[in-house]
DNA sequence: GAGAATGTACTAACAGTGTTAGTATGTCAA
DNA sequence: TTGACATACTAACACTGTTAGTACATTCTC
């Protein structure tokens, strides 16, 4: 909705002038701030102008504050960061039990890749940020429920976890920002491959090329395929165990 | 080698001194800056004091050379981060041919894995950051090569290509910091879960945690466990692949 | 109600950041 | 010797996160 470009205010039109803003007058006092209008109003800001342009100040004018007022609600940048991971992260759709388990965490990990298209910085923020709070830790004994239920033992439960959200963040970090549209021949990567191709260079990136060029890289398809090689292999796991025990 | 607390000068001590710096005279031009010299700089600057110390002017000093300097060298602080991940990333072992593929695969990503182990601060720099230089395109076609040669498809080689590489920097961004000897059941996130077992929550997450402190976790064989599974999923969909045809 | 305590937002400033313009200096080629 | 070029320098710019101290309004306590 809102555009990013600088704004034409260096600074928030002045309150007291009347001109833009006529509404406020001294007897409609702002509503206070808090912690979720902060952290909602940043992963907005992210959303529309990615997460460079999420600065204390920038953060403030948005909120019609000055940058310093943000500290009382929250102790540093890293804080806030870390707390738009969060409210990202609870977006990821909550696994239903009494479903078979591999279609419950085929639907998360989908359900998270969606997330990351809608919040395209969360994923580059997730690294080892503690995730050590109550919904945090909630979200994660719900999943490992679903597997322990499924017959997963306690660690290999974990193992589960842990290699499926390292594909799950892994895949969105390499995510490319080439459109379907664009398309990779049209690509800096493809014009240099193809430009090397008469001098003998890169011929197994060029047949990759090529392949590309007649039928479009489908991002979702490439994803499920590798989620679906996982959970295979976890159900493979799985039933080993089970049959050896 | 050197330590990296602040420096004890906040400027470098003056040329002209001589009083810690003896040997330097005039007859003694320092040798001229490049941009392999400034890479390598800030990759081991990056090594011993994390990729947040890797300023301009930091940089600079451990050249004995003003920020400004820098610029003569590379286009930027991005063109910088660039350049060191690509440094870093030339460390990796490059896939010999004549091996099976599995195991070419498996050893590649073992050995990025000790290059992430080494540089810690790299993994979190792989995004879409665009990897087109001559020596990218040369190791990614090489990479391709081993997996066309083995019969993959060039679109299935680079998905499995994709996959791979996901999972790999997935599972580096996750890497716990907690060390073998910390233990898990010494880590923040177990304190709060075993404390919230006497009010019943978090069972799951408690199960996993007593299974850890008995048996230490193995982020090695975790991270091969799952490297496992994708590539005999490859090898699964290889063989499907070429029987149907 | 009076006074104290609390919470919020403000101004002003600090030390640090990446980056650029303009200037000196030294090294090679013509 | 002269000119061109590359390098490193100083100085400055606009920006960053963050803190200290102050003003004001609300809320709690007596």
């Amino acid at each position: 909705m809102l555009v990013c470009q600088e704004s034409l205010f260096t600074e928030a039109p002045p309150a007291t002038g009347g001109i833009i803003v006529p509404s406020k007058n001294s007897k409609e006092p702002r509503e206070t701030l808090n912690r979720e209008r902060v952290l909602r109003a940043a992963v907005s800001l992210a959303d529309e102008c990615g997460i460079d342009s999420v600065t204390m100040r920038e953060l403030g004018r948005r909120l019609e504050v000055k940058a310093a007022s943000l500290y009382n609600h929250i102790a540093s940048r890293d804080d806030l960061l870390g707390g738009m991971v969060d409210l990202a992260l609870s977006e990821i759709a909550v696994p239903t039990e009494g479903v078979f388990w591999k279609e419950t965490m085929r639907r998360r990990a989908i359900s998270a890749r969606e997330v990351f298209a809608r919040h395209r910085w969360a994923a580059g923020l997730i690294d080892s940020r503690d995730r050590t709070g109550p919904d945090s830790l909630a979200y994660v004994d719900r999943v490992l429920g679903v597997l322990i239920q499924a017959g997963f033992s306690p660690a290999a439960a974990a193992n589960a976890f842990l290699v499926l959200d390292s594909y799950l963040y892994g895949f969105e970090r390499q995510r490319p920002d080439v459109s379907i549209e664009d398309g990779f021949e049209r690509s800096e990567a493809a014009r240099k491959i193809l430009a090397a191709i008469p001098h003998g260079g890169y011929q197994n990136a060029a047949r990759v090329a090529m392949e590309y060029a007649e039928h479009p890289f489908d991002q979702e398809a490439a994803f499920e395929f590798g989620l679906g090689l996982i959970l295979d292999g976890l159900e493979r796991q799985l039933g080993a165990d089970s049959t050896r025990r």
